[in-house]
DNA sequence: GGCAATCCTTACTTTTAAGTCAAGATTGCA
DNA sequence: TGCAATCTTGACTTAAAAGTAAGGATTGCC
C-alpha cells in the first residue's frame, strides 16, 4: 500500500507549477531539474497529466506547462487519479491488476474492505488542494490532523497523534 | 496506491486460518489451492508471515499452519505491516523506497502529507481484526462506514457513502 | 523561409516485484 | 530405522513498473 514512483512525481512536478506566478511556465528541462530527474521522465509525467486536463502545454519556443486551472480548484484525488492508471474496476479481478482473474467470485470477504480502504483514502485526498500543499504546509498538516481526528470519533481505540503536527 | 499482490494473498491466506476451529490447521497445498495460487507462491507468503509472529507452522507429517494468536487479536495492520516490507524510513529517500536519495532535503513539500496519508491508513486498520473478517462481513462494512462518516465531520465537504454498505 | 526551442510520441532498456523450482530439513508413523 | 508428508530456504524465471532515447511535430523569431 504505497504511493508509487509515478505518483510521487506527478505530483511533485504539479507543485512546482502551483508556486508560478499567473502567466509564468515552466519548461520540460526545468522541471526535471527542479526535481532530480531526467527530461525523458518528466516529460513523461507531463504527458499524462495534460492528457487528463491537469496542466497546460504550449509548444515551441517560449513554450513550456503551466496549470490547467488554478491550484485551488486541482485536489490531490484528481491528480493520483491520473497517475495511478489501473483502478479498481472490473469483476473479481484482483486489486492489483495483477491477476485477472481469481478463484474468489461472489464473496471474496476481503473485496469490500479493500474498496473501503481505498475510498477512505480518496476522501482524505480529496480534501486537499495543490493551493494547500504551497502555503506554509502546517495548513494541510491542519487538514489532515483533522481528518485523524474525526476517525477516531465514534470508535473505542487509541490513535496516536501524528508525530509531524507542531501543536 | 494500491494494495500488492503480496498484502492481498497474504490477507486472504491469513483469513482461510482464522476460519480454522481450534485445534485445526491447513498444509500449505490446502491454502494454495483455497487462493488459486501456487504453493510455491503460498510458501512464500507463509513464510514471511511466520517470521513476524502472526502464524506458527509444525514441521512434518501431520504439520501445517494455523495462527499464532487468536484472530481477535491480529489486526489488519499488522498483516499489511509485515507484507508491504520499505515502510517509510531513511532521511528523505523517496516514499516508494526505489530512489535512495531524492534532491528534496529538508522541506520537500509533499512528505509530510505521504505520511500523514500513511497514518491514515494505518488507523483504519487497527480498527479492524482478522476476526471481524471472518463474519457476516457486514460487521466490518459498519466499522469502515462509520470511520468515513467520522472523517467528514468538521470538514466542509460531501462524501458519497460507501455503494456496498447494506443499509 | 529557415532555424532554434520546445513539446509529443513510440519504442526500447533497466529495475523491481511477483512467482517458480528444486534441494534441504524436520517430524510422525509403521 | 526408513519413508512419506510437510515446512524451509535460496536461487532462478517471468511479468510489470520505471525510466531512457530518439526522431517527429509545432511554434516563435529573425
Amino acid at each position: 500500500m504505497k504511493v508509487s514512483a509515478q505518483e510521487e512525481y506527478g505530483l511533485r512536478c504539479l507543485l512546482q507549477l502551483a508556486r508560478l506566478s499567473p502567466g509564468e511556465s515552466l519548461t520540460l528541462g526545468q522541471i526535471a531539474e527542479g526535481e532530480g530527474i531526467s527530461q525523458a521522465n518528466a516529460g513523461k509525467l507531463m504527458w499524462l497529466l495534460n492528457k487528463a486536463g491537469l496542466v497546460a502545454s504550449t509548444r515551441g519556443t517560449k513554450g513550456g506547462y503551466a496549470l490547467a486551472r488554478s491550484a485551488e480548484e486541482i485536489h490531490l484525488s484528481d491528480i493520483i487519479k491520473v497517475l495511478d492508471e489501473d483502478m479498481l474496476e472490473g469483476h473479481c479481478k484482483s486489486y492489483t491488476g495483477l491477476q485477472e482473474i481469481c478463484v474468489h467470485t461472489g464473496d471474496c470477504g476481503i473485496r469490500p474492505v479493500l474498496i473501503s480502504l481505498h475510498e477512505i483514502v480518496q476522501s482524505a485526498l480529496e480534501r486537499i488542494t495543490l493551493a494547500q500543499l504551497t502555503d506554509t504546509e502546517s495548513n494541510v498538516d491542519q487538514a489532515l490532523y483533522q481528518i485523524h481526528v474525526g476517525m477516531s470519533r465514534g470508535v473505542a481505540r487509541d490513535i496516536p497523534s501524528p508525530k509531524h503536527v507542531r501543536s
